[in-house]
DNA sequence: AGGACTAACTTCCATAGGGAAGTATACACC
DNA sequence: GGTGTATACTTCCCTATGGAAGTTAGTCCT
């Protein structure tokens, strides 16, 4: 037997590929993912060394810094300067469940219908003038309109806009296409940011009338409010979606 | 007037703190992110390629492409191989809710507690069973909990653990300071990953007391399953919150 | 007019090395 | 026995450079 006059240790597995298509700071990352997804690695415990990690797959510091940092953006390493890498343990609290699957909903599929069902001139209410920054008793527009998809009932959404000659937004935000437009970014550039929450309801009786459920229901709730590059508010308004129909999913860990 | 005899431009506003203790590559990711803010930079416009901003702020090629993928993530701006870095649109479909806000009510606060209402021996019934992946009929262990901050009830919490003498896991979900540890991390390490759901539910009547609310109400029901390091099932359970008390906030866009 | 090729751009990847800043530990010293 | 100090380790940051890979626009040839 030859003595290898490498390492300390032995290249762990096989070497990187370096013809592959993937990068290699990728492959590197996924190799120290699926050491701990194997159980190799278990939550806490240190992982090698960067400099270690470069003499064992014999590529450069920046490579070895490059994928780890990766991990440490999936949550799945934590770095501290000085002490190491250490392997983080599940936290239910990093769960992000994000509106990819509503959007989902818009995309493609041709059987998804978006149904205008109002749209008129009203004067604002105090709550909607103050959401609005406007005077109580301007006017904005109220607009109420229906997503639907393979002729169900999906989406019921309710919002005021601005009403501004100034501001051109008003026509386009009348576009039924501008709900899809919101969800995967295609639409209007005139907005800079978004506030949103979401919580469980009570349908109210109109609600459930269109979207066509017996009372009582639940209902997802989700708020929004929008502002443009002047940070003026430009619409307020809110989705309520089927609480027994919506469902947003997510994982935590590994794989 | 003296001619500068430099790149076509002049260095955009002052050049980068050297001395600073925020690194450059942060500090340069925020002047971009400030000029897109401000509008100087709108929604698919292209940001100056890369070679022109080591020019503009004297940086190394590396330092810049730091930056741009930091707000590439950021879901700021969005990169293509071969024609430009440019300023994304605000996408609702983007948006993500997490529950460090959840989590939140679990930490620091002394008036926060947990408190064990029910804890036995079931037989699993045929849902159970497939979830957790044994036998109809075998035993399980269902456990009851209620969160109360200030005095309040909030969280009512329900799950199924797997009874297995051989795995340890039994004794220390039991104890009440789990579920904090479930959020932030610091609990069991026996845990590999977790699958969740949330939906929109009516309260049942028992939830409905537990919480002490009047029926009808609606609930926001959390669902999780998690899987050991063997990828087998250990427990199954869902929260379920006041659907008027509870709300997850989040934002889009910049700033 | 239409198609192949070229040149000039872009982002992307990887290398090699230097130094700053934080942490833990062994060891001499009082 | 405690206290400071030196040392070795860690992650972190930045530089400078070379080339691969993708896009776009123009030029030249047919």
């Amino acid at each position: 037997m030859v003595e290898r006059k490498g390492g300390p240790a032995a290249p762990s597995n096989r070497p990187i590929d370096r013809s592959s298509q993937q990068p290699v700071y990728a492959q590197l990352a996924e190799r120290l993912r699926q050491q701990i997804s194997a159980g190799g690695l278990r939550p806490g415990d240190q992982l090698p060394s960067e400099a270690m990690l470069v003499r064992e797959y014999g590529v450069s510091p920046m490579t070895v810094r490059r994928a780890i940092q990766l991990l440490a953006d999936q949550d799945v390493v934590s770095t501290a300067q000085g002490r190491g890498t250490f392997v983080k343990a599940v936290q239910l609290g990093s769960a992000t469940f994000d509106l990819r699957d509503l959007q989902n909903l818009f995309g493609n599929d041709a059987a998804t219908e978006v149904k205008l069902v109002e749209a008129r001139f009203i004067k604002a209410d105090e709550r909607t003038a103050r959401k609005l920054q406007i005077a109580g008793g301007d006017y904005a527009i109220y607009i109420r309109r229906l997503l639907r998809v393979g002729g169900e009932p999906v989406f019921y959404h309710r919002g005021y806009l601005i009403y501004d000659p100034a501001r051109p937004i008003v026509e386009s935000e009348l576009e039924v296409t501008v709900l899809r437009g919101l969800f995967d970014g295609t639409g209007t550039t005139l907005i800079k940011r978004g506030e949103l929450s979401m919580a469980a309801s009570l349908l109210t009786p109109e609600e459930a009338r269109i979207l066509q459920v017996p009372l009582p229901a639940p209902g997802l709730l989700l708020e929004h409010l929008f502002f443009d590059f002047e940070d003026r508010p430009v619409s307020w308004g809110w989705f309520v979606g089927r609480g027994d129909r919506f469902r947003l999913r997510t994982r935590v860990g590994l794989e």
